[in-house]
Order: C-alpha cells, then sequence, then structure tokens
DNA sequence: AGGGTTGTTCAAAAAAAATTGAACAAAATG
DNA sequence: CATTTTGTTCAATTTTTTTTGAACAACCCT
C-alpha cells in the first residue's frame, strides 16, 4: 500500500464542530485490518461483531484508550461499546488502566493467550458444562424410573453422554496446562 | 417374490392417516429432555437449534429414521430437516444406512465423541484458521511496507496473532491425540 | 449547589440468522 | 408414460440477536 500520511482528508463532515470523526480517529489501514481478523475471530466464538472490534481496536492500539474514543474511531454507538467494554472486562480480556490527567476511564487489551482462554473458558464454557451436568443427572434419575421397552437404549446413551461431558472436562483442563497453568477449571 | 415388508425394523408408522402426527410419532419425555439437551449443546458450537434437535433425536432413537419421519417427529419443516441432515452428514455426525424394503434415506447418529469433534474441528474450525492465515499473511506484508511511527508496535502486534494461531492449530492437534487419534489437522 | 462530563441502561429499530413451504427435480412404481 | 414418492432448493417469512440512541444516574470540579 502507498505510504499516505495520516493527515490525508477523505471525509468533508471533519470540518463542523461536533463532527463524529476528528482527524486523530482516523484508523490507520493496518488497524483496519487486524480489526477485521478479529471480528471474524470472534464470530468462530459466537460472539457479536462489536465485541471483535473493540477488542481489535485495544489490541492494535499503542496507547489505553476511553470509551468515547474507542466511540468515534470505531463508528459505533456509546451504548454498543458500554455494553462490549463489560463484557470483555467480565472475560478478563480487557483491563481498566489510570491515565494521569484524565477523568475518563482508559482500556487496555489483555493480550496474553492464556488469559483470554481462560477468561473465555470460565464465562462462557463451564456455565454451560455445569447446567448440562444438572440436567443430565436429572436425566439419569429419570431413565431409571424409565419402564418402556427402549429403557436399556436410553440408559446406554444417557451413560455416553455422561462420558463425554467428563472428557470435556479433561479436555478443558489440558487446554489450560497446555496454555500455561493459570486457572482450575 | 413380493418384498413383503413383514420384515422391517420398525413398528409399522403407516396405520392411521396421514396426519402430521401418528401415534408413533409420540417422543417419550426422555427423548424430548435428550433432545433439549442437545439443542443447548449445539448452541455453543454456534449452529442452529434444529441441527440439535435433528441430531438428538437420531441419537436418541432406537432406529434409523428417514427424513419425513423426523419431520413429524420434530414437527419441524421439511426443508429445515433435509438442510440439517446435509450439514450433519458433511460433519460426519449422522450417517444413512440401508433399511431393507423402504425406498427412503434412513439416518442413524453417529455417537463417537472423537469422529464428532474431528469432523467439526474439518469442517468448522480448520476452514477458519486457514482463512485467517491467509489474512495474516497480507498484514505481515503489509506491517513491513509501513513506514508509521507505530510500525514497530504493529510488527509486535501481528507477530503475537501469529503465535496464537501456532498454539491454536497445535491444541487441535491435542485434542485429536486426547480424543484418539483418527483424523489429521 | 449548579453545570459539565462520563458512563449505564433499556426500549425500540435494524440487522442477521433460521425456518418455512411451495415449486421443482429425480427416481421408482405400476 | 403418467403417477406417486422422496428429497432439494431458495425466496419469503419469522425469530433471534445486535445495535442504536435518548434518558438518566453518578461523579467531578469549581
Amino acid at each position: 500500500m502507498s505510504s499516505s500520511p495520516q493527515t490525508s482528508i477523505q471525509d468533508p463532515e471533519q470540518l463542523s464542530q461536533k463532527s463524529t470523526n476528528s482527524n486523530s480517529d482516523q484508523l490507520e489501514i493496518i488497524q483496519r485490518e487486524v480489526i477485521a481478523l478479529f471480528v471474524n475471530g470472534v464470530r468462530v466464538l459466537g460472539l457479536p461483531k462489536s465485541i471483535g472490534e473493540i477488542y481489535g481496536l485495544l489490541f492494535i492500539s499503542p496507547d489505553p484508550l476511553a470509551l468515547d474514543v474507542i466511540v468515534s474511531k470505531l463508528e459505533i454507538s456509546k451504548g454498543s461499546v458500554s455494553q462490549g467494554l463489560r463484557f470483555l472486562r467480565n472475560l478478563g480480556a480487557v483491563k481498566p488502566v489510570y491515565v494521569s490527567g484524565d477523568r475518563r476511564d482508559h482500556f487496555i487489551a489483555v493480550a496474553e493467550l492464556k488469559k483470554l482462554a481462560n477468561g473465555f473458558i470460565r464465562g462462557e464454557l463451564n456455565p454451560n458444562l455445569e447446567s448440562a451436568t444438572l440436567r443430565l443427572d436429572e436425566l439419569k434419575a429419570m431413565a431409571n424410573n424409565d419402564t418402556s421397552p427402549n429403557s436399556d437404549f436410553f440408559k446406554e446413551r444417557i451413560r455416553r453422554i455422561g462420558n463425554w461431558r467428563r472428557r470435556g472436562g479433561m479436555l478443558l483442563k489440558i487446554v489450560n496446562r497446555f496454555l500455561g497453568r493459570t486457572t482450575r477449571v
């Protein structure tokens, strides 16, 4: 790509006072591309685009960013950014840092794979595993009271699901160990 | 000789008229519960409800089922079942079996965790990993041509994403090995 | 206290994804 | 070869999810 300086003006709206897009909000092409990569990445995890945009922007920004800066750089709504940051903070994918002389909260991306994975496992995967465990126990009880001719087949199948769950849990532990042991499953 | 239907494994379904819900389409409570469990399960994987219903039904059915039987048992549209079965077949989560004396295709659930996981990795995860790899290479090139003051920072970050990808690939291999080595990543 | 800034919440709008169903194709049947 | 049976396709519809934006709460600073 041609190395065009940041000063190039593409957006005439920039001149008006309350413009959504001041000069310093311009993203570099590389930044845009990295963000696009993250947007795709989070889709695999079943997360919305805005989450990928926010994390991606923070990941590829040299300095901590405040909420309203994220809003104007990404040109998405304040509500989305607020919710997205909360989600990412809960996952431990983003953390607030103090910036002297500025009242606003500033955020940086947590960029250690093991922390990201652990956060995702804890926040998204484990809750599901646990609720499945509960349901499964009810199912076992049901199957034991069952008198249909298929009862034995049902029991075998339910046992098998239990096996899957057990192996799933082990797998999470293995993943943890592989990425550097930080969290317990 | 007349190929008599007496050899059929399952009970006669067509005693009553074409009701959407003949007697034998009734699901047992246990079956409903297992299906609900799978519907929840596939949501974690980012797959639609109907996929979970179809796989769940086959998983908890003692005999192979034909498309229109699935339709009437689950009370969802023929289109959904057709698409769902194709998807599951592509993933290797379901396979057709021959049922003598019946023209229709019949399906059973593939119930080995390692096969399911491998199918999912091959069909859903790997394509994404590969397209990310491509994009990432473009990004590396871009970063090398970059002259902005942040260029070094960008390079470091892009290198880091490359690291993640590498470790992700290794992890898939580990998962494979853990579940019993059947497929190559 | 008053005025400005920062950030959250949530109902409504928009966008995205899944499902339906009717038209169609292919193959078997008679 | 006309009819029935089986299964696919895809435009239209429905459902679900995401995003927006305006109201508001909380805080900060004189």
